[in-house]
DNA sequence: TTGTACGCGTTATCAG
DNA sequence: CTGATAACGCGTACAA
C-alpha cells in the first residue's frame, strides 16, 4: 500500500497540488469555493494523511516539542518515577496534543547538549525541566526556539520560566509550624545549589525562623540529595536530637521517609514530631497519616508551561517572554502536624 | 544562523555530496579512506548536524518510537501518574536513546486511532500500553510497523506481545496467603474484561482457592475501575463483612487504599486483616506496613519491550513476532500479611 | 566517485 | 481573482 500523497489527492481532485495545500492549510482565501469542495473530498476519499517530514522540510515547522527531564546518573533512566515529573508531564502532553503538537521526551546524557537533538528534530520549542550547568543553557540558546524552563532560577531573557516562589513556599511550610507552637523545627532537604529551587525554600525557613525570632541551628538541616531512603536516614538523627518536635521536608517524597523514619526510631507522627511537605504529590494524601504539606498544582504547572510555549511559538520572533510566571501555592492542612503548647 | 547542510560539509570537504553521506552513515567500503578523513574533519569543523525530516523523507526511516499510554476519560491526561506507567516509560525511553531513538509519547483519544500520527511521523514502531477496542488494533495494522503490546492478551501475529503470567500471578498471591493459613480471602479488582490482565489475575485466584479446596464466594470479590479511593472503599464494605481475614487487590494502588480503608474502619494490617498487592510500585515499600506483593521488574519490562521492538525494527521484514515474552514473577514478603491458624 | 533524480509538501512567481 | 508551474528544503542512492 503505497503512500498517499498530496499530487494523488490533486489529480483526483483535478486541480494542482498548490490548490490542495492551500484548502488543507485553511488558507481558503486563495481559492475558489468550489475547488475547497473538490479537495476536501478527494483528500476524504483517499484517506490522505500529510508526512510531517516534508512539511518540516518544507517551512521549518515540525510540530514536535522537546521534553526533557531529568535523569538518574547511574542508569541513565529518566526520573519519571519521581512523580512530581510525572504530572509535570502530564499536563504538558494533554495540552500539546490538544493543539496538535507531539512531544518527545526524553533524558539527556551528562556532557551532552540537548542541541543536536533539537536541530535534528527541528524542534518548535523545547521545555526543560530540573538543573544543568551553565553551559548545557549557552548551547540551548543556539537553537534558537522557545523555551520554557521549569524550576529554574536561571535568569535569561532568553528563556521563558513557569515556577513558584520557592522561597514563599519555605516559609509558608516553616511559618506553619511555628504557628503551630513549634520552636525546634528541623529542615530535611535536597541539595541546596546557588539559585536553586531547595536554597529557595531553605531561605523562606530561615525567614519564618528569624521572623519569630528563633533560632537558626544549623545542625538542624539535613542536606542529601532527595530521596525516600535519604528521608529515613535524616529522621533516624532527628529522633536522637531530643527537643525537636516538628520537620520541615522540602519535598514530599522526603516527607515519606521522614515520617517512616521516624516512626522505625519508634517516635509518633504527629503526636511525638510533626512532619509538613512539599509539593503534594499524590502519595501525600495516602501516606500514614496523611501529609500535611505546601501544595503546588503540579498538572497544572506543566498545562500552563505548555500553553506559554505554544503562545510564544505563534508569536515567533515579536514575543518578549515576560519575566516569570508565577504559580499559587497554598497548602493542605492532613494530619501530620499537631498543635503543641 | 544558516543551517549546515550536507552540501556545505562536502564543499568544504572538496568532494560530492553522496561522498558525504557515504562517510556519515558508516559505509565507508564505498569511498577511499583519504575521502573519509577530509569527510569527517569537515563535518566536525562545521558542525554539521542531519536533519532527521531529509533523512526520513529519503528513506523512511525516522528513529522514531511512538509510545501510548492511557489516559483518564474526563480530562485527557496521561496516565503517567500511575506509577506503573511511568516505571515502563522509564525503561523504554533510556533503551531506545541508547540506540539512537526518540520516542513521542502520548495518549490517544478516545473513538481516535494511532494511524494518522504513527504515518504522519513516518514512525519505525510503536509501543502500546492499555487495552484498546478492536478496531484500534486493526487499524494499527495498516500502519505495516513493527508493535509491541504491553498488558495485551490480543493475539495477531502481527504484533508482538511483552507480558507477565497474570494468571499465575493471580495464584501466587492468592497461594501466598492460603499459605499462611487463610481461607476467607477476598479479591479487590480492576474491572474484568475478557482477556484482559485482570481476568487472568481473578482466574489465578478462583485457581488457587479450588487447588486448596476453599468455596469460592462471589461476595467476596469487589470490582471496579482501578483507583486508590476505590481501595477504601471496598475495605470499608470488607471491614463490615466480618470472617474475611486477607484481602488479595489486583494492583498496588488498590492495595494501598485497601489499606488506609481497613484502618479507618478500626481494622488493623496485617493483625486483623492481611493484604498482599501486585506489581511492586515504589510506594509498596513506603506503605505503612510495608506491602506485601507479586513483583514484576516493571522497569525491565519497558526495557525488554523496547529491545524486542528494536530487534524487529532492524530485521526489517524478515522478522517473526515470537509468540510472547514473559516476564518473570516473584513475590516480595513484606509486612502487610499474617500468619494465622 | 560523482551527478542527480527522488521523496513530499510549501510557496513564490506568473499566466489565464 | 483563481490556480498552475516549478523551485526549494535536505539527505539518499542509483546510474554512469
Amino acid at each position: 500500500m503505497k503512500r498517499i500523497t498530496i499530487r494523488d489527492v490533486s489529480e483526483r481532485a483535478g486541480v494542482s497540488t498548490a490548490a490542495v495545500s492551500y484548502v488543507l492549510n485553511g488558507r481558503e482565501g486563495k481559492v475558489s469555493l468550489e475547488t475547497v469542495e473538490k479537495v476536501r473530498r478527494a483528500a476524504e476519499e483517499l484517506n490522505y494523511i500529510p508526512d510531517y517530514s516534508a512539511r518540516s522540510l518544507a517551512n521549518n515547522k515540525s510540530k514536535l516539542i522537546g521534553v526533557v527531564i531529568p535523569q538518574t546518573e547511574e542508569r541513565k533512566q529518566l526520573l519519571l518515577q519521581n512523580p512530581f515529573y510525572s504530572e509535570l508531564v502530564c499536563g504538558i502532553e494533554g495540552r500539546l496534543r490538544q493543539s496538535g503538537y507531539h512531544m518527545i521526551l526524553s533524558g539527556v546524557d551528562k556532557g551532552e547538549g540537548y542541541l543536536d537533538t533539537s536541530m535534528q528534530r527541528n524542534l518548535d520549542g523545547a521545555i526543560i525541566m530540573g538543573i544543568y550547568q551553565e553551559s548545557f543553557y549557552e548551547d540551548l540558546k543556539k537553537a534558537r526556539i522557545p523555551i520554557v524552563l521549569i524550576d529554574s532560577y536561571v535568569n535569561d531573557s532568553q528563556f521563558h520560566v513557569v515556577g513558584i516562589d520557592d522561597e514563599l513556599g519555605g516559609y509558608m511550610a516553616t511559618k506553619h509550624l511555628i504557628d503551630n507552637g513549634h520552636t525546634n523545627i528541623a529542615l530535611v532537604t535536597g541539595l541546596i545549589r546557588k539559585d536553586g529551587v531547595v536554597e529557595k525554600r531553605f531561605l523562606g525557613y530561615k525567614r519564618a525562623l528569624k521572623e519569630a525570632g528563633l533560632f537558626y541551628d544549623p545542625d538542624h538541616v539535613f542536606e542529601h540529595s532527595v530521596s525516600y531512603e535519604y528521608g529515613q536516614e535524616a529522621a533516624k538523627a532527628i529522633a536522637a536530637q531530643p527537643g525537636i518536635t516538628a520537620v520541615f521536608a522540602t519535598s514530599d517524597m522526603v516527607a515519606m521517609g521522614v515520617i517512616k523514619g521516624l516512626r522505625d526510631a519508634g517516635k509518633k507522627v504527629p503526636d511525638d514530631v510533626s512532619v509538613i511537605g512539599f509539593d503534594d504529590i499524590p502519595v501525600a494524601r495516602m501516606s500514614t497519616p496523611p501529609l500535611t504539606t505546601i501544595v503546588q498544582n503540579i498538572v497544572e504547572r506543566g498545562v500552563t508551561a505548555a500553553e506559554r510555549l505554544l503562545s510564544a511559538i505563534v508569536a515567533g520572533d515579536r514575543y518578549q517572554p515576560e519575566e516569570r510566571t508565577i504559580m499559587p501555592l497554598s497548602i493542605a492542612e492532613r494530619e501530620s502536624v499537631r498543635t503543641i503548647g
